[in-house]
RNA sequence: CGGAGUAUAGCUCAGUCUGGUAGAGCACCGUCUUCGGGAGGCGGGGGUCGCAGGUUCGAAUCCUGCUACUCCGACCA
């Protein structure tokens, strides 16, 4: 992409709403616009990282079994009904009337309308386990929307939801995303731990948190230290095992929010240096609910036996749209954003410093054609903006790699490498810093 | 939902108390100088002062109603 042709409308001034760093960086670096209160346009540059997060999610969603859909924003309220949630829910939900007199609703979560998917095609035991997901906008009226993407009224979510024959198969289930979620995380750079949860409203009987650690964070969190730093189990499992090896590593230490916080038993768990107590930022949530919605809105399969029994379910939500502010929160500088390379809207920005001066013109075109080929999704900076303006957007969009370009180092054959998280630089070839950037930077 | 605020140029804000021709910085356009970390000069464009009503010779300014947004708290699969 050409700098000059690209929308980005950064803001060199902090529009005064936006209270944490994550809000105010989106604003300057032009990701987003607010349009009402918790609802926001997403600009190129957002754009690009949302799908970016989205693309990492389906792939780990799809390596642990999970199958893609998409469901509607727009439900049917009678569907609600079925389960009692239509009035149960509260005003959060939006419920609009159409021109037939119609009752709907824009949907805060899919567990009516998946499990009626489910039960209009599959009868048997043999079909399962099945895990359907989907990527899609969700809306849920908060009274107090704030910190931008991060409490949003409008929000994309992945929700997931598994059937099961029994308990211990639902059990093997939510082990697979639970994992699944651990890998996903850590390709973006992030740091999560997994925390016992309260179910709330939705009802159920396990559940976890999935929590970054940010001193922004909305809730307050304590855990054992070592969970912080333990990675994540991989990518290379066998998913068709129970994976109850991985899950016990990480839930047998001690790790709660605050409403299933046990003070008592966090001191005698946990030697006084290896406790941590922190703030954390809600980045998913896995729920075991057994029969909850089968059973009202009779979901069965038949078993082995012929007897029709419902179905155990399970729903696993990622926050992806919250997931921008998270990662920032826990990755920029004062500078502006320093993406990790697996979520970087571009891999690689090239710096002309003179733009209309040939050579340079013409390495700047060498560079950018090597880095297209190369899938590095160089980002050219081809404008007449001063320098000191180039390198300060830059800087804010944090794009993770600079390729400096300008008359004075092309004069003894040399441009500049810049690594946007350590301020690193150095001074090579051209050559040779395509090819280092080649090798090193991008997805 | 309780409490507190805000609304004036694209952005950040003065001006409102005490009614009298709509302001600044940044951004934008033109031009000159400058040119490796958010430069400077000169010239220029851009505003139904959130909306509706009222008071007044005259309202951004005073009064009434409404709307939107923000902050603190409670709430929050």
């Amino acid at each position: 992409m050409r700098l000059s042709r690209y929308f980005l409308p950064v803001l060199k001034e902090t529009p005064s709403e936006a209270q944490i760093v994550s809000h105010r960086l989106m604003l300057r670096a032009g990701m987003i616009r607010q349009e009402a209160a918790g609802i926001y346009s997403w600009l190129p540059l957002g754009h690009r990282v949302l799908r970016k997060i989205e693309q990492i999610v389906r792939e780990e969603m799809d390596r642990a079994g999970a199958i893609e859909i998409l469901m509607p924003t727009l439900q049917l309220a009678d569907l609600w009904r079925e389960s009692g949630r239509y009035d149960a829910y509260g005003p959060e939900m939006l419920r609009i009337v159409d021109r037939h007199e119609r009752e709907l609703l824009y949907g805060p979560t899919n567990e009516e309308m998946v499990t009626g998917i489910f039960r209009s095609s599959v009868r048997s035991y043999k079909d399962l386990p099945k895990n359907l997901y989907h990527m899609q906008w969700k809306f849920r009226d908060e009274q107090r929307p704030r910190f931008g993407v991060m409490r949003g009224r409008e929000f994309l979510m992945k929700d997931a939801y598994s059937f099961d024959v029994d308990e211990a198969a639902a059990k093997r289930s939510y082990n697979r995303m639970f994992v699944a979620y651990l890998n996903l995380y850590a390709r973006m750079g992030l740091k999560v731990v997994p925390m016992r949860a309260d179910t709330g409203p939705i009802g159920g009987d396990l559940s976890h948190e999935f929590i970054v650690l940010a001193d922004t964070g909305e809730s307050e969190v304590f855990c054992h230290r070592d969970l912080v730093e333990m990675g994540p189990p991989g990518t290379d499992q066998d998913w068709d095992s129970d994976l109850q090896h991985l899950v016990d590593q990480r839930t047998s230490l001690y790790a709660a929010t605050e409403e299933m916080h046990d003070a008592a038993r966090f001191e005698a768990e946990v030697p006084e240096e290896l406790r941590l107590s922190a703030r954390g930022i809600e980045v998913g949530h896995i729920f075991y609910f057994g029969e909850k919605y089968s059973v009202p809105m009779k979901a069965v399969v038949a078993g082995p036996d012929g007897v029709e029994r419902p179905v155990h379910m399970g729903s696993y939500g990622v926050g992806v749209s919250r997931l921008l502010g998270a990662i920032i929160e826990a990755s920029h500088d004062d500078n502006g954003i320093i993406w990790p390379e697996s979520v970087a809207p571009f891999g690689v920005a090239v710096i002309n410093l003179r733009p209309g001066d040939e050579a340079v013109d013409a390495a700047c075109q060498q560079a950018y054609d090597h880095l297209t080929a190369a899938s590095k999704e160089p980002l050219l900076d081809d404008t007449s903006e001063r320098v000191g303006a180039k390198f300060a957007t830059m800087d804010l969009i944090g794009i993770p790699w600079q390729l400096i370009i300008g008359p004075k180092g092309l004069a003894s054959g040399e441009v500049e490498i810049k690594n946007r998280a350590t301020g690193e630089r150095q001074s090579l070839s051209l050559d040779s810093a395509l090819n280092l950037l080649s090798a090193k930077a991008g997805s």
